[in-house]
DNA sequence: GCTTTAAAAAGTAACTT
DNA sequence: AAGTTACTTTTGAAAGC
């Protein structure tokens, strides 16, 4: 049969214009937010495996590979938040949330939730702290996970709140605005955790 | 023993009060009634005897939201059914009432570590995504329900047919916690 | 106010087989 | 053209943003 053979050849070329598609969104996108090769590797092989397993049905390209964007950033320990996956993207962030969670199910990525811990080197370079504020950052993190002051909240509020506390703590104070714009979080999230994590590890708080 | 104390939020149930209905003849009778065909095409209408929300549509069929327990159900259903016959409208006798849905919620009275429960009940098993959502979401098979787990212990159970079904989530939650010593 | 979970109803839209 | 998927509406709780 010769129309059997044209659709397949028809079929195929539009699989292949839509991989190359989704490949240049990859490339696109991961450029725009400065991400390193083995992030766009590893979204590309998170994009390739869902098409393998038909999950683009009822989705768009565009939000398939921002999420396995997305997911590929917390594989590879940088996460970048779905905000920031947003700016760069032609979806929204509520697509890409969405479609994150259903390829995370059906390739059972089974990836933790990010760790705030992960966001203290990035935005403390952001901020031009030094790295003694990040150890005291971290230090500060893993004594509120100890005593459970981060289920439930947003890892970046939790982070931003730490990094404020400990750029006071070292001498090197950074204001809320300062924190909360590289942290991609608003000042009354930094105030409501900062308080909640000062209050709760006992760290007096000079102003 | 476990008196399970699950607080029933809120009941979906769906039923065929008729062959067909003229949505903008009840529209014009029904006080409050509001219907927009190209918005939805169900006509929305609020009772506040037992409170609960209708969906009523052209087919007969009708959706009953909102009443907070099973007989409610029943009993806003039968209301809804003379107030139609009030105006004219003939309904089927013993309507058939499906419990579609059932909202419940429950409280396990201790701080959770969510990042705990996530490893232990198995991260292909739930959903945690405290960047989009405090609540750890967990889907059970038997029964078929989806529990929302917050850190301060408070969980949330729908998904259900029925009160059991709902009580039985909370017990499977709390059985497994307990087991895992996360209680 | 938004976000998440489930469920029915009838309709529209945008897709893929 | 049929089938899938997702969205429209209604209800309620949880807790963070």
């Amino acid at each position: 049969r010769l129309r059997k053979w044209q659709r397949r050849i028809r079929v195929s070329n539009a699989t292949e214009r839509n991989l190359a598609f989704a490949l240049s969104e990859l490339d696109r996108m991961a450029s725009a937010l400065g991400l390193p090769r083995t992030v766009r590797e590893t979204a590309a092989v998170v994009y390739r495996k869902a098409v393998d397993k038909n999950l683009i049905r009822g989705r768009s390209i565009e939000g398939v590979a921002a999420a396995a964007l997305y997911a590929a950033c917390r594989q590879c320990s940088v996460p970048r938040t779905l905000d920031e996956i947003e700016e760069v993207s032609r979806v929204s962030r509520k697509e890409i949330g969405r479609t994150y969670r259903f390829i995370s199910r059906e390739l059972a990525l089974k990836l933790m939730p990010t760790s705030p811990i992960d966001y203290v080197p990035r935005f403390c370079s952001g901020l031009n702290l030094k790295g003694e504020v990040q150890s005291k950052s971290v230090e500060i993190l893993r004594q509120a996970s100890e005593k459970e002051l981060t289920s439930g909240r947003g890892p970046t509020g939790v982070a931003a709140a730490a990094i404020y506390i400990a750029s006071i703590l070292c001498g090197e104070r950074r204001t809320q605005r300062e924190v909360a714009d590289v942290a991609g979080v608003t000042e009354v999230t930094i105030r409501n955790r900062y308080k909640e994590l000062a209050e709760e590890l006992d760290i007096e708080i000079i102003l | 023993m476990s008196e399970s104390s699950i607080k029933i939020e809120n009941v979906v149930a769906s039923t065929k009060l008729a062959e067909a209905f003229d949505l903008i003849l009840i529209e014009s009778e029904f006080e409050g009634a509001e219907y927009n065909k190209q918005k939805f095409p169900g006509l929305v209408y609020r009772v506040l005897d037992p409170k609960a929300a209708f969906l009523v549509f052209t087919s007969g069929k009708v959706v009953c939201t909102g009443a907070k327990n099973v007989k409610d159900v029943h009993t806003v259903i039968g209301n809804m059914a003379k107030k139609l016959n009030g105006i004219g409208i003939p309904t089927i006798e013993n309507p058939q009432i499906t419990v579609q849905n059932i909202v419940a919620s429950a409280d396990l009275h201790t701080i959770l570590n969510l990042n705990a429960i996530a490893i232990g009940l198995g991260l292909e098993n739930i959903e945690y995504e405290p960047e989009q959502f405090p609540g750890l979401v967990y889907r059970i098979d038997v029964p078929k329900v989806v529990v929302l787990i917050f850190s301060s212990g408070k969980l949330v159970v729908t998904g259900g047919k029925s009160p059991e079904d709902c009580e039985r989530g909370v017990e499977v939650v709390r059985q497994q916690l307990d087991n895992m010593g996360l209680l």
